[in-house]
DNA sequence: TCTGGGGTCCTAGGACCC
DNA sequence: TCTGGGGTCCTAGGACCC
C-alpha cells in the first residue's frame, strides 16, 4: 500500500510576548522591544528590531544594558496573565478551521493543524493566508505558517516562512518542487531541526551532517542506532513520512512544578517558608484544576549557581503520601517538614520550589477502605470554601501563611510590568 | 549588583523475579 | 568442573522543547 501522505501546518505567533504587548500599546510598534523572564532576568522575547541589533534569546539583561540604553530598546517585564488570554483567543480562532481532532495546541504560541482533508480541494497557501489575515484582524497578532508532510517538516517550513521574504509568512514544503526543497534545505543548519539541540547538533556536525538536506538524506535505522529512536523518527519525518500524529488530547499531567528565583537573596527559614507556601498554593491550584491528586511531593532549595565566591548549595527531599491528596493544608504542612530538613543556615538562597509527582486522576482514585473517608469529605469542603473566597475576594483574603501580602522580601521583581488589560472574566478593561 | 520557569521523553543501569 | 537469560520496574540523569 502506498504511504498515505499527510499534511500538517504549524502556526505560531511571531515574537509572541512582544506582539501581545504591542497590541495594547501601539507606541511599541516599529521600535526595538524586549520582554524579560520572571524576576526581570533574561530577554525571552525580542521584536525583529531587537533581533537585528543582535540581542540573543535568553541573554541576561545586565549583560546588554549598554545596548539597551544606546539603542533605546523598550524593556518590559513579562505579563503572563495577558499572554495567556491572547493565546486562548489565538487557539480558539484556529479551532474554527478544523475538526477538534485535527488541532494540537502545542504551546502558548504554537499550534499544529492536520490539513490532510483539505489538500485536494483547497489551495493550502491561500487558505493559510486567509487564517493569517483573520488572526491579524481579529486579535492583532502577526503569525507565520509552515506546511509540511510531517510535523517536523512543518516546523522547518515555519522557520523558512519567517526567514524568507519571498514566502510572505506562509511556506509550503509539502507541495514544493523537490529540487527547490533540496536547495532551501542546503541553506538551513541542521541545528534548526525540531529535536536537534546543542549536543546532537555537534555530534551530527562531527559526522559530516551540517544542513537539513544532509540529515534528510541519512539512513533512518543507522541514525537510530547511532543516536536515539527520536533521531530515527526525525529523519523519517524529513523524508516525508509522518511518524508523529496530531495529539489533540494531551495526556494528563505527570508532574506539576512551582518554583521561583528570589528578587534578593534569602537567608531566613521563615522567609523560605512563606515563599514555599505560596508555591505550594500555586501548584495546588493547577492540581485541582486538572482534577488530580498528588502522591509524592518534593521540596528543593538552591543558592545562586552563578556565584563563584561561594560553593553551590542545592538540596531536595521527597515525601510519599500514604493516600494521595489535593488538600492545601496537608501539602503545605509536609512541605514545611521537608524544608526544615533541607534548610542549612548561613546559605544565601536564590531559589526554592516544589514538585508534585505520582499524580493520579481524582475521579478514578479509589480510597483505601481502611482509612477514614470522612476526613476527605471535610478536606474537600474546606478546599471549596477556600477557593470560593479567593475567587470572590482575591487571593490576599485567605491563604496558608502570609504569602499573598505585597512586598515580601522574596517576591520577584517586575519593575517594567504593563497593565493587566483583561478582567478575570476575560473582558478587555476599558480604563 | 544583575543569569526564568514549566514541561516531556529516552536511556542506562541496578534490583529483582522466575 | 560446568554457573542462563529474559523480563519488568524503578531511578537518575541527560537532552530537548517553548
Amino acid at each position: 500500500m502506498k504511504h498515505q501522505e499527510k499534511i500538517f501546518a504549524l502556526i505560531d505567533i511571531n515574537n509572541c510576548y512582544v506582539s501581545c504587548e504591542r497590541f495594547f500599546n501601539p507606541r511599541l510598534n516599529d521600535v526595538p522591544v524586549i520582554v524579560l523572564s520572571n524576576n526581570d532576568g533574561c530577554a525571552v522575547a525580542r521584536s525583529n528590531e531587537s533581533k537585528a541589533l543582535g540581542i540573543k534569546m535568553g541573554v541576561p539583561l545586565f549583560q546588554i544594558k549598554d545596548e539597551v540604553k544606546k539603542n533605546n530598546i523598550k524593556v518590559l517585564s513579562s505579563n503572563y496573565a495577558v499572554y495567556a488570554e491572547m493565546s486562548r483567543r489565538f487557539h480558539s480562532i484556529l479551532a474554527s478551521y478544523v475538526a477538534p481532532h485535527e488541532q494540537e495546541i502545542y504551546s502558548i504560541d504554537e499550534c499544529f493543524l492536520d490539513l490532510t482533508s483539505f489538500k485536494n480541494n483547497y489551495d493550502l497557501v491561500e487558505y493559510c493566508q486567509g487564517m493569517r489575515a483573520r488572526i491579524l484582524e481579529w486579535i492583532g497578532l502577526p503569525i507565520s505558517i509552515g506546511i509540511g508532510r510531517s510535523k517536523t517538516e512543518a516546523k522547518i517550513a515555519n522557520h523558512m516562512a519567517k526567514k524568507g521574504k519571498r514566502f510572505n509568512s506562509v511556506c509550503d514544503l509539502a507541495t514544493m518542487d523537490p529540487k527547490h526543497r533540496k536547495y532551501f534545505w542546503s541553506l538551513v543548519e541542521v541545528g534548526e531541526v525540531w529535536g536537534v539541540g546543542k549536543k546532537q547538533n555537534k555530534k551530527l556536525n562531527d559526522i559530516g551532517i551540517k544542513t537539513v538536506l544532509d540529515l534528510s538524506k541519512a539512513n533512518p535505522p543507522i541514525m537510530g542506532k547511532m543516536f536515539t529512536v527520536c533521531m530515527q523518527r526525525t529523519v523519517l519525518e524529513l523524508q516525508g513520512i509522518s511518524c508523529m500524529p496530531i495529539d489533540d488530547q494531551p495526556k494528563p499531567k505527570q508532574q506539576i512544578v512551582a518554583s521561583r528565583s528570589f528578587g534578593v537573596k534569602i537567608t531566613e527559614l521563615d522567609d523560605l517558608k512563606e515563599a514555599m507556601s505560596k508555591y505550594v498554593q500555586d501548584a495546588v491550584g493547577r492540581l485541582r484544576k486538572e482534577k488530580l491528586l498528588c502522591g509524592v511531593i518534593t521540596a528543593f532549595v538552591q543558592s545562586n549557581p552563578f556565584d563563584p565566591s561561594v560553593p553551590y548549595y542545592s538540596k531536595a527531599q521527597t515525601y510519599k503520601f500514604s493516600e494521595p491528596t489535593d488538600c492545601v493544608l496537608d501539602l503545605v504542612e509536609v512541605t514545611y517538614r521537608l524544608l526544615v530538613r533541607i534548610f542549612k543556615s548561613g546559605i544565601k538562597y536564590k531559589k526554592c520550589g516544589v514538585f508534585f509527582s505520582d499524580l493520579i486522576s481524582k475521579d478514578q482514585y479509589i480510597p483505601d477502605l481502611l482509612n477514614d473517608h470522612s476526613q476527605n469529605i471535610k478536606n474537600e469542603n474546606l478546599m471549596n470554601a477556600y477557593e470560593s473566597i479567593q475567587y470572590k475576594f482575591g487571593k490576599a483574603k485567605i491563604s496558608v501563611g502570609p504569602c499573598y501580602f505585597k512586598d515580601r522580601k522574596w517576591s520577584m521583581s517586575r519593575e517594567m510590568l504593563s497593565k493587566n488589560y483583561f478582567t478575570k472574566n476575560g473582558m478587555i478593561r476599558v480604563k
